[in-house]
DNA sequence: CCCAAAATCACCCCTTCGGGTGACGCGCCA
DNA sequence: TGGCGCGTCACCCGAAGGGGTGATTTTGGG
């Protein structure tokens, strides 16, 4: 920045040495003070814009702040491929419980129908998965994003 | 920015007006045309340098990113867990293959050795996990984060 | 109002699973 | 060297799971 005042002088001195070279006093005789104090209003104004702006621009910095947000992948059910599949509710509900490790008994009683209700459920959700066991229907239920 | 244009002009013009006002031209005889000069410059530079400010202060900003950054949430087997339970590298392995939803038959081929060899693990790890179905199992072990 | 999809339930048959028990070999270590 | 943990295997039996078929009721939309 010192440098920056210490050009500023050098080019006020040099504008002084210009103008008196090129006869300055001619200008101003030949038409008057207010010219030359607009040459000089002018030349100043501009060095001072250009001054100002080589001091403010170290103070132009920019703060790059990262926040890592954690993402704990919430589960999207994948709609599509359910409907693509054929896949009601009911079986959808009955393949969450076979996944949370309930028995057909268990299930049949949670959902207040009779096992066998539960069965039919259950192999139609197998077969429209392409499961032969419950493991494996689990398995394809969460690769398919059917189920957290 | 347009209005610091407008205001520099309107301040030039009434620096204009002020000068005419306390008779600048006496000043100049007095004090010769130098004074004079470096007077408007004085005051041109300082204008210059305020409306470089002005125009440069907008331009200091703190920028504030936020990079989301994907949490794969990475699964580190729970070892601890793994040894309270007394479950061994063999049961474990047994665990894993049927949460990839295959039978025991499977396990059995895939593992080398004899079915009744992995219903003897499957029973021993269900055991030590507490759980009476594989699903129910299968659960557990992701639960308890002994696997994926 | 009727049809189709969905949900419900039942029965039969076979496979798979899970519990229980017993046994053998291997490596480690006190 | 004897015990212990681990892995291996076998047999039995009851429970649970899964396939197939058929049937009834409920429900939502044309």
């Amino acid at each position: 920045m010192r440098k920056h005042v210490l050009l500023y002088g050098l080019l006020g001195g040099v504008l002084i040495a210009g103008l008196k070279l090129i006869e300055y006093r001619w200008l101003v005789v030949e038409h008057s003070v207010e010219v030359y104090g607009g040459l000089v209003a002018a030349v100043f104004a501009g060095l001072g814009i250009w001054l100002g702006l080589k001091l403010t621009r170290p103070t132009e910095r920019v703060v790059v702040r990262e926040v890592v947000v954690e993402a704990p992948v919430a589960f999207v059910r994948d709609q599509r491929r359910l409907e693509s599949l054929g896949i009601t509710p009911r079986e959808l509900e009955i393949l969450e419980l076979i996944a949370a490790g309930l028995s057909n008994r268990e299930i049949a009683d949670r959902a207040h129908v009779s096992e066998n209700t539960v069965k039919t459920h259950s192999s139609r959700v197998f077969d429209k998965l392409g499961a032969r066991r419950r493991t494996q229907a689990v398995q394809l239920g969460k690769d398919f994003r059917l189920i957290p």
